[in-house]
RNA sequence: GCUGUUGUAGCUCAGUGGUAGAGCACGUCCUUGGUAAGGACGAGGUCGAGGGUUCAAAUCCCUCCAACAGCUCCA
């Protein structure tokens, strides 16, 4: 059974729940205003030419930023000022200083921004040679409004030595602010006091973690006060589709402090909400000709050694789980802490002389190597579902009749991310992929590959998720982060570029992306606030099968190797459903007889999110 | 992990050293032919945890934990 959707295309039945004029407006809805979201820190110099296309409302921004460096500047004169820029929906400015600036700080700096906007202050440009850059680098004048003996301005003196010789070095200059600078800016303040502060918080020069750390001033500025109230009103409004409100208001999910951050716990409507993802995914799997596996949460160190992914992965997994006996022994034993750690991570002659026979080369090295009797084996939770499923084909012998084998499963995985990271669904401590590795022969991998695109493409295209782009990942041919041979790179890269190009939407080339095993495809969507979550990704890899020495028989009764394909066309149910709930802002599909509808008067407050939300 | 902010009832929040509060939600009863109806009464809190200062701490100080924003990272 299936709906028809304004593309025409045919809708999966398991998508019965979905009204199709519900569907229909939804898929339609504009994409709400992006709130603030970062550009990150080009690690590159931007040129004067690009700088000189610096849009009017940029110009007008990075104006703000000089402004507020000069209020902060009356208020603290110690302050050192890095960097300025004009960022989407406003500016920052980094800068270190005695003081901690908190957000009882924001109205007296705005306050001043105000007056140095009513001066009417001329921007002024002045072309200045090296060596009068770094003297007023050095006497403090530049980021300062007067000269500032034995405080001289260190990140201007690092940003001049940035700049490369033969290039125009100038500074611009508004009342008493000079600032190392190349603009461009507007004329005058005076247009500047369309301006908010946003928030405080910490950076790195030049996001380092090992060079000085800065506090950052974030704000936001416009061409008009109603543009200013608007961009307010907008990110109100993001702030009701948030997933983490949604989450609790609609019941979805809970996070417990007992359980552990970044581990959900889905309530009986959230189970709802992935179990019908999930049925909606399993029908287009069985279409497709996939077969569905179960596979353990764990597995033995040893099984992650020989995938590679252990200790390399190490700092982003759960530490392993030591067996009672065995820990017994080692304590017995009177080892140490990081004598249990080296025994954990250490590997045996015979297997890493297996992995190097099959690469061909060293892959790894000796110093990993412990005696049998010195090594200690244990479990880690599983940080991907590739090993087991590896397992699961190489159990029996595969003829080339077989190909592709394609092995599905709703795999949960743990992987440690840290605490600054962790964010409602979106990212998480454990998550469950709709994961499937595809095991085929050389020349397959291009169908197989398009065969997964088009898959990504019916699940977004279903919900009416068209805010999406492709990214190609692609080795960087410098680096010896990746392995196989360049000849198979070429080829599957060639496939991904093909099979990406065939979608009819824009994608890009990411040089130096590609996983170190192969080359990838990654579906990148919007969420309401800017910020984008890579969801669905296909990547083709040539690794895994030689460490794993996989093979099957071809047509000429000899040995080959397959070629593995891992997919997941939603990534994880959980970020999925957490994009998700902010694209319908909690309004999800539903059909009369959904279970989300049918509920007694007992349980009214429950019913109603289903009949009217909270918009 | 780093910087900052926050943590009080199921939810949203008020409460600046002196007996723990409001609205909504919840329970019982009454009213009411109807999809967030009205009324009466009621229940619900070691004020994130632990320590300290004080005659006295939700409130001041310290240390943790967690959430949020940003940084950094991300197979």
């Amino acid at each position: 059974m299936s709906v028809a959707t304004r593309e025409g295309e045919a809708k999966p039945a398991c998508l019965s729940l979905l009204r199709p004029e519900m569907a229909l407006k939804l898929a339609h809805r504009p994409s709400r205003a992006r709130m603030r979201a970062p550009l990150p820190m080009s690690t590159e110099r931007k040129t004067l030419d690009q700088r000189a296309q610096m849009s009017d409302i940029e110009r007008l921004r990075h104006s703000c930023a000089h402004i507020m460096a000069t209020a902060i500047l009356r208020l603290w004169p110690d302050a050192q000022f890095a960097y300025g820029p004009p960022i989407e929906n406003g500016f920052y400015y980094d800068f270190q200083m005695q003081h901690r600036i908190t957000p009882d700080d924001f109205e007296k700096i705005e306050a001043e921004m105000k007056k140095i906007s009513k001066e009417n202050q001329k921007f002024e440009w002045k072309g200045i040679s090296r060596e009068d850059a770094k003297a007023m680098a050095e006497s403090g004048r530049l980021g300062g409004l007067s000269e500032r003996p034995g405080n001289p301005s260190i990140f201007k003196l690092d940003l001049i030595d940035k700049i490369p010789e033969g290039e125009q070095i100038s500074c611009f200059q508004n009342g008493d602010f000079i600032d190392l600078c190349a603009g461009p800016h507007v004329g005058y303040s005076g247009k500047c006091k369309n301006v908010k502060l946003t928030s405080v918080s910490a950076s790195f020069y030049m996001g380092d973690e090992t060079k000085a750390s800065l506090q950052r001033v974030y704000g936001t500025a416009f061409e008009s006060k109603e543009e200013l109230e608007a961009h307010f009103v907008r990110l109100e409004e993001a702030k009701k589709r948030d997933h983490r409100k949604l989450g609790k208001e609609l019941k979805l999910f809970h996070i417990d402090e007992d359980v552990g951050q970044g581990l959900i716990l889905w309530t009986p409507n959230g189970a709802i909400l992935r179990q019908e993802l999930q049925n909606f995914i399993s029908e287009e799997l069985r279409k497709q000709g996939y077969s569905q596996v179960f596979t353990p949460h764990i597995g033995k160190l040893s099984l992650y050694k020989t995938s590679g992914h252990f200790p390399y992965y190490k700092d982003s997994q759960f530490a392993a789980i030591v067996e009672n006996d065995d820990l017994a022994k080692v304590i017995h034993e009177g080892c140490g802490c990081g004598e249990v750690m080296a025994r954990l991570g250490g590997i045996s002659a015979k297997l890493r002389q297996q992995l190097n026979d099959r690469a061909g080369k060293e892959v790894v090295s000796e110093e990993n190597v412990l005696p049998d009797d010195q090594l200690l084996d244990g479990f880690m939770l599983k940080p991907m579902n590739c090993p087991h499923h590896i397992k699961i084909f190489d159990s029996q012998p595969r003829s080339y009749r077989e190909l592709p084998v394609r092995l599905a499963e709703f795999g949960t995985v743990y992987r440690w991310e840290q605490s600054g990271e962790l964010n409602g669904l979106t990212r998480v401590r454990g998550f469950t992929q709709d994961d499937a590795h595809l095991f085929c022969t050389e020349d397959q991998v291009a169908a197989e590959v398009l065969g997964c695109l088009s898959l990504v493409k019916i699940v977004l295209n279903t919900l009416g998720m068209t805010d999406y782009r492709v990214r190609v990942g692609l080795r960087d041919p410098d680096s010896s982060k990746f392995t196989g041979n360049p000849e198979q790179w070429d080829k599957a890269e060639e496939a991904c570029r093909a099979a990406a190009a065939t979608l009819g939407v824009p994608f890009t080339e990411e040089p130096g992306e590609a996983a170190f095993y192969g080359p990838k495809i990654d579906f990148v969507i919007k969420d309401v606030i800017g910020r984008e979550w890579q969801l669905g990704t296909v990547q083709v890899d040539y690794v895994l099968p030689v460490r794993f020495d996989l093979s099957y028989i071809g047509s000429d009764n000899k040995s080959h190797r397959p070629v593995m394909i891992h997919r997941a066309p939603f990534g994880s149910m959980e970020r999925f459903c957490g994009v998700l709930i902010e694209h319908f802002a909690g309004h999800f599909p539903t059909a009369r007889q959904s279970p989300l509808h049918a509920r007694p008067r007992r349980e009214r407050s429950y019913c109603r999110w289903s009949l009217c939300p909270p918009c």
